[in-house]
DNA sequence: CGACATTCGTTCACCTTTCAACTTCTTAGG
DNA sequence: CCTAAGAAGTTGAAAGGTGAACGAATGTCG
């Protein structure tokens, strides 16, 4: 039985688009992250004020937003309490299961993502959405909503 | 003067295929850490490792490294301490330059790295490469190519 | 009902990253 | 030369992240 087959290596033009799609993704990381700094937020915080903001009440159960946020619990929990000190966001139970919590945007939360927002909205365009053509960026996102999908399926497996 | 011009916001097109883009991006890194973990590595390990091993004497001074990986000296530092711990990098001083220092792939780094590159490859191919289309890559490829530069541009301004 | 598994969210211990201070050496300018 | 400015790396404390263990509440199934 053939087990050890030869590594399928990458071709020159898989291995050169593969590596820059990785550095434009921890340069663009490290910028996005840089250009919210002014405003003492992280991109952590804000994809969470975004999914509160976005959210029906206001409110989303601990749980939703890790799975939505992908991030663990634990570290859902701490993030939270770090912007519940910082006046964002606060904790409220939950009467329909008693083991579960809300986060809750509170209005400073929802003043604080209106004022970034568009310093946020700007940077992206800025540093990613300008430099690509409409056509090649509905390319882009054809080509990766497949791995999207993937994985998202993926996630959680053995 | 006008200063406060109103904000430029995404399309719904733009607006979709950004969040795609990081949420792939976020996937992916899990996933493809993931897959390190039964071999001990981290991403950032078997980055330091493949710079290492492609470069001339299989080594690299300290700066260098930490440029080409995009992380800070200090951060460098600290992964190297680790890594020389497990093994896989020894330091060795630089003659023409007293304050440097090389980082130098050991045997057993190289080893590491021959023994786990097949199947990083195979994740990278398994998770990405291969869910697209030869030709959609190259578009990929040529679409971040320009933001490739403006990032590395960017890098270190104000 | 009663016992067992499961889910929710937090906590603890441990590891990694960040930031600023620091040492050592090199380089540029007078 | 000699000094001041800067670069190379390290360090240590504080902040952030991870994973397992935990208590509390809910679900499930004989």
């Amino acid at each position: 039985m053939e087990t050890d087959t030869a590594p399928q290596w990458l071709t020159n033009e898989e291995q050169c688009a593969w590596r820059t799609h990785v550095e434009v993704n921890r340069m663009l990381t490290y910028q996005l992250e840089k250009d919210l700094q002014p405003f003492n937020l992280t991109m952590n915080d804000y994809d969470i004020l975004v999914h509160l903001s976005e959210s029906e009440e206001k409110r989303m159960r601990m749980s939703d937003l890790a799975a939505a946020t992908l991030q663990s619990k634990s570290r859902l929990s701490h993030q939270i309490t770090r912007m519940e000190n910082a006046g964002l966001v606060r904790r409220e139970n939950c009467e329909s299961d008693r083991r579960g919590l809300y986060t809750v945007l509170t209005d400073e939360g929802m003043e604080t993502m209106q004022r970034v927002a568009p310093h946020h909205v700007a940077s992206v365009r800025q540093h990613f959405v300008d430099l690509i053509s409409p056509e090649a960026l509905g390319e882009l996102h054809k080509a990766l909503t497949p791995i999207a999908e993937h994985l998202r399926a993926q996630r959680g497996k053995p």
